[in-house]
DNA sequence: AACGAAATGTTGATTTATGTTGATATTTTG
DNA sequence: CAAAATATCAACATAAATCAACATTTCGTT
């Protein structure tokens, strides 16, 4: 705990970024000082360092639901724009929370006339503003990481809406168990659109098939023979029995 | 991590596109550093790089009604941030549907622990992505052209939140009739907004005080003498009347 | 006052960031 | 389609920052 070390938060707090030099000649010590002082600091993740300063970190950078877009960006590109060659004008669309269709909303929006259903606040955002699309979103307490409303409202409004597709995503694929997500309330939502939906569109990229260090636990609801899968390589053979009833569609690269 | 990293992104993200060219002058570097610093932003997909410029990817962050939001685009980068400093960490947020609002929503980014209420599912989807924020959509039914919201179901959430701040906007002044919009939706929500908030900060850009072709017709709710109004320059003389109860803030470049 | 420990300053070798230059690529213009 | 204007890239030079090692100061304890 240095004598130094609330002066040297407050200023690089204040400024966003300050070089050493200066710091040394505020506190009136050697530019060595501020570095073996500000260490610890670095070392602790309460400042920054970069050749030349010290930066603050309190600014809202991206944050995880933007950080998982920009994951496989290419490939999710690829899935989305498959995704939205299988969806005509004027279809009714019920779309999920994950990142990749976060990608497909926005492939979608070269529609025209589409009814979408969401309980994302992003992808109701990207849809809602193609004049002639007609976007509900469903829900009112969002999730702070991501912008998904699962409170009770957000059920009401999926339970009421018929639709032609539904877009569905999946944190893993395992040949036994199927496509797996972290959390109960995702699975429910799935449920949910799957029930009242006429065919589902499922997609995860390439990764999801692969092992995970943390492995998510509760299992999609299963598909049926005329749902689609969308993925951006062939898949292992090990899916095959997993796969065996649904319609596999490879997004090449492009 | 470069120290001009935070600023790079910042730059690009607020405007969309910006020359490399621009971006050396910006911080007063060579054109060849900014290349440099940016390549690695560029190959983990946080920036998109074209000839000549950056571009910014986040689709989140993007505005959608591109053709308003690209309107007096500095003017109104300068307003929503001098709106932020107003609204300090932790407070609460009621924010309505004008293009001047989805600004400010960009620049509240950097604040932290807000909760929000709002019928944008654009607003929605900025700040509810923020770790720590508390986000709530207010609607169903997203209207087209903006992704707003104006149904039964909106007015019910607006109506039992109780917040410090409401951000409201006009499409035009007027030195008699006052603040004035195109729809009569647009009046009932910041009614409802206004009647729950202990102040309102009211911003409207320079060109909003000039004659339009077509003129908006619907008189926005009177504001009371601690609410604030922010623009860019200094309204002309026969609006002293209309504006002078209220607390003035000039939004100054830079 | 003397001692040891902790903090700070100093020095010189090494690393890093940046600007400059000239060659190459791309876009725009006529 | 060629020429002009921009933008990019690679390579080098240089100034600045860093690090490790050692010297010096400061401070509390006895």
């Amino acid at each position: 705990m240095s004598k130094y070390k609330a002066q040297i938060l407050h200023a690089v707090n204040m400024r966003g970024t300050v070089s050493v030099t200066e710091l040394s000649r505020i506190l009136g010590v050697s530019d060595q000082t501020i570095r073996r002082v500000s260490q610890p600091l670095v070392e602790s993740g309460e400042l920054d360092k970069v050749h030349g300063a010290l930066v603050s970190n309190r600014t809202a950078s991206d944050p995880p639901f933007l950080a998982r877009m920009n994951q496989n960006r290419s490939a999710k590109v690829a899935i989305a724009r498959l995704a939205a060659e299988i969806v005509p004008d004027g279809a009714s669309v019920a779309i999920d929370t994950g990142s990749t269709s976060g990608f497909i909303a926005q492939a979608l929006r070269t529609r025209q006339k589409l009814t979408v259903v969401t309980n994302s606040a992003f992808v109701a955002s990207t849809l809602a503003i193609i004049p002639g699309n007609r976007v509900s979103m469903a829900g009112t307490q969002l999730r702070d990481h991501d912008g998904a409303a699962f409170d009770r409202s957000a059920f009401d409004v999926i339970e009421r809406m018929q639709v032609d597709f539904v877009i569905l995503s999946a944190s893993m694929v395992d040949a036994e168990k199927g496509f797996l997500v972290h959390e109960q309330c995702e699975v429910d939502m799935a449920n949910a659109m799957l029930k009242n939906a006429a065919q589902a569109i499922m997609s995860v990229d390439q990764s999801k098939f692969l092992p995970q260090s943390h492995r998510p636990a509760l299992r999609q609801p299963v598909l049926r023979s005329s749902d689609i899968l969308i993925t951006d390589a062939p898949p292992p053979a090990d899916f095959d029995a997993l796969l065996r009833d649904l319609d596999l569609r490879i997004a090449g690269g492009g």
